[in-house]
DNA sequence: TAGATTGTTAATCGATTAACAATC
DNA sequence: TAGATTGTTAATCGATTAACAATC
């Protein structure tokens, strides 16, 4: 194993392995070859083997790798054992569809409490996660660290309550807000930036 | 300029100028240099110019560029003043978070219509847009065609779907399940994983 | 054993950065 | 004019691909 520094393009295909490798081990297969993996990608076994050698020796030569071995083993990089917990900030549509329809579990996370300014909305329970008033931020992270805050706020109020969440300890962000976020160095922030999305489908269906 | 393929590292980053440089331009600047903007974004100058080059010649020696011009130039780039229209699958919670929150229009798209299977919700009007039954896709394609379309919808049906509306001449599809979809080569997919993005996020937290 | 397939080293390819002549 | 900054060419860096000895 070389246990250089991993790269971004790296980390970011580790999700997809997982993905594909969760779907495998649904259907029931039980070993997978570089090669089989690569094709039902669309990356070269090549690179598979190159990115899993940058955390250790997952396989086994004229085998292939164990299906379920590997998803777990890639689990275990991506931290999906750890016990993460979760919480939300600003429980409008798309906190409330994030609530309802995101399987935060999946990803090993356990949504524990949403947050919000609407005295219509503070107190109430979606999908078995309760609305708090945002006031009770500092109180509440102070009894019940979080590991990461959902950012489903609008944009205007998207860099003062990262500067509290950062403030409190927690230790990402995961933002969909269109604002480019300041975090001290110890906070890491993952964008969901759908406008950047949407253009870049709007680029490739001009061209392509 | 140097006219060759555009790599997809400089096309996802078409999206990220562009919003800085509408910041920008709303702010009242009016000139930038490579350099100030690419200290903003965190970039080196050198990898802007180089971007900015694969498009054409933008800026004026010893001036720098002009902001709003640049950001109407990488506007059209970007397809923003096409007329783009849209259309969304799934009215679930995601679809009308979607809806009411996203800025279609600034994308330049106009949603037109949403699709649904579930009676209660086909008939209503959501921001303005018509929820239509999802049996009329093909005759309303036939007489509103649309660029791209929205995939809001279970995992189980996203397939299928795809596959109609590649067939009706849908453009692009933009995917928000978790399903690595097929779709021929006239058809392009960006996919919004939520998944992989806090997997990626849970990677992080536990390094850097 | 023979065939398959790994993990890793070396080769290639592509993307980023540096440098600079051109010129506003 | 002098200073600033571009667009582009060359140099560097990093990531992907190819090749292969090791070995199950």
């Amino acid at each position: 194993m070389k246990r250089e520094k991993v790269s971004t393009a790296v980390i970011r295909r580790l999700p997809r392995y997982y993905r594909h490798l969760e779907e495998l081990s649904l259907a029931g297969t039980e070993r997978i070859s570089s090669q089989a993996l690569s094709a039902a990608m669309g990356l070269t076994a090549s690179q598979i083997r190159q990115d899993l050698s940058c955390f250790g020796e997952f396989g086994l030569q004229g085998y292939g790798y164990n299906v379920e071995n590997l998803r777990r083993e890639i689990g275990e990089i991506l931290g999906v054992n750890r016990g993460h917990r979760a919480i939300l900030l600003g429980a409008g549509n798309l906190g409330r569809a994030l609530m309802a329809n995101f399987h935060f579990d999946r990803c090993g996370f356990t949504l524990e409490a949403a947050f919000d300014v609407d005295k219509a909305l503070i107190g109430q329970t979606v999908a078995g996660v309760p609305v708090l008033d945002v006031a009770e931020l500092e109180t509440y992270l102070k009894k019940h660290p979080a590991d990461v805050a959902a950012l489903t706020v609008p944009g205007p109020v998207a860099q003062e309550l990262t500067q509290r969440l950062a403030q409190a300890g927690v230790g990402g962000i995961w933002n969909f807000t269109n604002v480019e976020l300041a975090v001290p160095p110890t906070t890491a922030v993952e964008s969901v930036h759908f406008a950047d999305s949407l253009l870049t489908l709007s680029y490739m269906i001009l061209k392509g």
